[in-house]
RNA sequence: GCUCGGAUGGCGGAAUUGGUAGACGCGCAGGACUUAAAAUCCUGUUCACCUAGUGAGUGUGGGUUCGAUUCCCACUCCGAGUACCA
């Protein structure tokens, strides 16, 4: 029947075959406009960035697993989309700039071409006719366009905040680029703070819809993720009235200070009152004769980052205003204290403390001898003070009550006296997106004299980044140097105007490219409404957890607004949302400086492409990645060699019984392990057919079924066996809908081998049938293991069909 | 610090809702084939011991249960994120 004799399976030639016609027939080129939405499957991996070194395992394992999923999805009938992109904006570029002359656009675009031939050759079905690079100006036109359409909606706004300041280098750092003893990396200076103004996504104004995740299928530890960092929690403000110094602390100054709290019922035991170092009422608290100490302790304090302010084993720290303001629940003085483990940007920036009931405050109260008053009695347990909800005391007319009830009293209570009301805050911060750099989209705003903040018109758009510029740090933002960048013509009167000269945060570039990809050659738009419609939401969206707060956060924002402006119908940008592990060599995360990185090149050049990724799927399970060491890989060597011989030798014309079984279960596994994306299961079970089968032969039907089985994991192979071997017209993954279903008669055995327990140990085995009545199994499993119930009382007997039998004795 | 994960043989790992722990693979040991080796094939392989068996065993200590890798409490160690790395 075949023309083949059995003969040496030549992985890379075969691949470099294989490549070579799919990209000629175009195979994974999507009918965009054609394709009905119903067959539509979105499969995106969180695009690259085109770093300096070359692909490193973790892409492999990545968009191996990607496109294992992705032909999987496409063996079921599915069109499936899978694009891919480079995320090129960024400060790796620019320092790499900084540092070599080399300029960013060159360095990228060399980069880009390294990759793309690199992901080209793992023979994923990639169409790389929807590319997007979101350092090209036909890209980030649009990302202009997305920071338009935002200060339209009034989503964008200017607001000063606290940056790092490199004093030496006269450059904002990047958190990363701060060490931990609080000096620059690259000048070594002792990093400053200085107020910015800068550009801000109102994203906040999202926080109830970011909460709601109904209708997707992420993973529960990024939506508890997610919520935590948006952190939503519903308390009361308090507003404490500040005391006269003059008066001795008797009369009210007028002006008070506003505190947050989830706990109002410990009101009464709030002793003492912390603001954070950046609070903007922090100067006027100082009274004469603390202000030089408190100077000190806030300078020190704001040159720290949040890490470090509330760092492990570190003692709490603060100095004494001098200042003192009234608790508005029973008129009592408390002293205001500046602390750093209070922070500026959450809630109000300035806490009640009630050291009784809270641990950091009892901490910082016993250091500093502060009042502590226990307002709610409870069970301490081991601990030194109680935090949980109890029963109120010292409490005026709440003594008795539960917290609860008591939160509600005091919150009341407040409200009618008019230094009060219920507030719900959200630990999420509006999203920051201006950078004073040189490598990002330019914001496209400009400043005039007489017009203010004026948008460019889309019509204007690209603001162009200039090549020519002087990226190197000196005191302002790269393209504020370049005065022909900066002066232009007010587009609103026509007058003299100058740019703005910050750049967008890289994050912008990623929140929307999905939305690209569908019309990522159309320069009229930068969304086709009807095209992103069809292809959102993501069906599946691949990419590493470090995402899971900033990166998914933003997609799901900037979606939302999309949403609402009419350009997508769905309110969440991805319906399922997987995380696949990372790859480490010997224990650490693999880079560049750690001399570390193994490079996945010669692992292809030596046995081919569907080695390398079957192995990296094999290794353990794909959401969990794991330590890279090359021995096992001789096991799947071995096992494709196994399975390539199985599928030439000669056909026979029935399956063995037991083949045929196998065959159904392997089928049945396999469907459930690609749907969870646990690829080294699909592999032991591919294994374990291949074990069984290959010494008894597979009839053409069987051999058809397994080829498909394997072929997401190894697709140059099952091609070449599909085309050359079983010598079908067309590729295997154009055949459409040719995943195999189990015959659900073949997953069914009539007999199953039981374990029989005495008191929870195993104690022997027994062979039964599957709905084997409870009297009979128990009279069989009795026999088995007469001898352990000798002498014995059995007190219980249980027997659950298909599982276990238990003698529970005495 | 805070938030979220993870820990199973010599190694990577497997184990629907609690039901025979260690599938599959690596390694190792023994055997077949070979003048020999490689490759391949077969057998064995959690550990301990007084080895026809018995006991222990899924990071540690407790708990719930007839029964816990799985559920609960406390802890140890490792990893990710912590808002300007992406």
């Amino acid at each position: 029947m075949s023309k083949n004799k059995v003969r040496e399976y030549n992985a890379v030639e075969v691949e470099k075959k294989w490549r070579k016609k799919w990209a000629e027939d175009k195979l994974h080129e999507v009918d965009i406009e054609g394709t009905p939405e119903e067959d539509k499957f979105y499969n995106l991996t969180m695009f690259p960035y085109p770093s300096g070194s070359n692909l490193h395992m973790g892409h492999w394992l990545n968009y191996g697993g990607v496109d294992t999923f992705g032909r999987y999805m496409r063996l079921t009938g599915k069109t499936v989309f899978q694009p891919m992109g480079f995320d090129s904006f960024g400060l790796p570029a620019e320092n790499y700039a900084i540092k070599t002359g080399v300029h960013p656009e060159d360095s990228i675009s060399t980069n880009v071409a390294t990759m793309k031939k690199q992901i080209s050759e793992m023979g994923g079905m990639w169409d790389w006719s929807k590319q997007v690079i979101t350092s090209s100006p036909e890209y980030y036109k649009w990302t202009q366009w997305l920071f338009l359409k935002m200060l339209e909606e009034g989503l964008a706004y200017q607001a000063e905040s606290l940056v790092n300041w490199d004093p030496v280098d006269q450059t904002v750092l990047a958190n990363e680029q701060v060490l931990a003893d609080g000096t620059a990396e690259r000048s070594g200076a002792v990093v400053e703070k200085k107020l910015m103004k800068q550009w801000y996504f109102k994203i906040t104004d999202f926080a109830e819809d970011l909460l709601d995740f109904s209708g997707t299928d992420w993973p529960e530890k990024t939506r508890k993720m997610q919520e935590n960092w948006i952190g939503k929690s519903e308390g009361t403000e308090i507003v404490f009235d500040l005391l006269s110094e003059d008066s001795g602390y008797t009369e009210k100054t007028g002006e008070s200070l506003v505190a947050f709290s989830t706990r109002a019922d410990t009101l009464y035991g709030a002793t003492y009152m912390v603001v954070a170092p950046e609070h903007p009422m922090v100067d006027e608290l100082l009274a004469d004769d603390y202000r030089e100490q408190c100077e000190k302790y806030i300078k020190a304090a704001l040159m720290k980052n949040e890490i470090e302010r509330s760092a492990e084993g570190k003692e709490k720290t603060g100095v004494f205003t001098g200042s003192y303001a009234e608790n508005p629940i029973n008129g009592k003085p408390v002293p205001i204290w500046v602390a750093d483990y209070v922070i500026g940007s959450y809630g109000t920036g300035a806490i009640m403390a009630v050291p009784a009931h809270d641990k950091r405050d009892y901490e910082f109260a016993k250091k500093y001898k502060l009042d502590i008053i226990e307002v709610i009695d409870g069970d301490k347990g081991e601990e030194e003070i109680f935090t949980g909800y109890g029963i109120a005391k010292n409490s005026g007319e709440f003594d008795g009550e539960i917290s609860e009830k008591v939160k509600e009293g005091i919150t009341a209570k407040l409200e009618a006296i008019g230094k009060g009301s219920a507030k719900t805050t959200y630990r999420l911060r509006d999203w920051s997106v201006s950078r004073q750099r040189y490598w990002g989209a330019p914001i496209p705003v400009v400043y005039c004299d007489d017009c203010g903040v004026v948008p460019v018109p889309v019509s204007d758009l690209p603001v162009e980044l200039p090549r020519d510029v002087d990226y190197q740090p000196k005191g302002k933002a790269p393209l504020a140097t370049s005065e022909e960048f900066v002066n232009c013509k007010c587009p609103s009167c026509g007058g003299n105007a100058k740019r703005e000269t910050d750049t967008l945060d890289t994050f912008v570039c990623s929140s929307w490219y999905y939305l690209r990809y569908p019309n990522a050659n159309d320069d009229t738009q930068a969304i086709d409404k009807a095209l992103a419609k069809k292809w959102a939401p993501i069906d599946m969206y691949i990419g590493g957890s470090e995402h899971a707060t900033m990166h998914l956060l933003y997609v799901r924002f900037v979606n939302m607004v999309m949403q609402k402006l009419g350009y997508v119908d769905h309110k969440e940008p991805t319906l399922r949302l997987f995380h696949q592990g990372l790859i480490t060599k010997d224990g650490a995360k693999m880079s560049k400086s750690k001399g570390n990185v193994v490079n996945p090149d010669e692992y292809v050049e030596k046995h081919g492409s569907d080695i390398l990724k079957m192995y990296l799927m094999f290794m353990g399970p794909f959401a969990d990645g794991g330590d890279w060491s090359d021995t096992g890989i001789t096991g799947v060597l071995r096992f494709r060699d196994k399975f390539w011989k199985m599928l030439l030798s000669p056909e026979v014309s029935e399956l063995y019984k037991e083949v045929e079984k196998k065959l159904h279960k392997v089928i049945d596994s396999i469907t459930t392990d690609m749907e969870n994306l646990q690829f080294n299961t699909c592999l032991s079970a591919l294994m374990e057919f291949t074990n069984l089968a290959s010494k008894k032969g597979l009839t053409r039907d069987a051999k058809e079924k397994i080829v498909t089985l394997i072929s997401p994991l190894a697709p140059h192979m099952a091609e070449e066996i599909w085309m050359d071997v079983l010598e079908h017209e067309e590729s295997l993954f154009a055949a459409g809908k040719v995943w195999p279903e189990a015959n659900p008669e073949m997953l069914v055995d009539d007999v199953v081998t039981l374990g029989v327990q005495v008191n929870g140990k195993l104690r022997g085995e027994v062979e039964l049938g599957v709905d084997e009545a409870r009297e009979s199994a128990l009279e069989k499993s009795r026999e088995v293991v007469a001898g352990s119930l000798e002498g014995k009382d059995v007190v219980k007997e249980i027997y659950v069909p298909g599982k276990i039998i238990n003698f529970v004795v005495k």
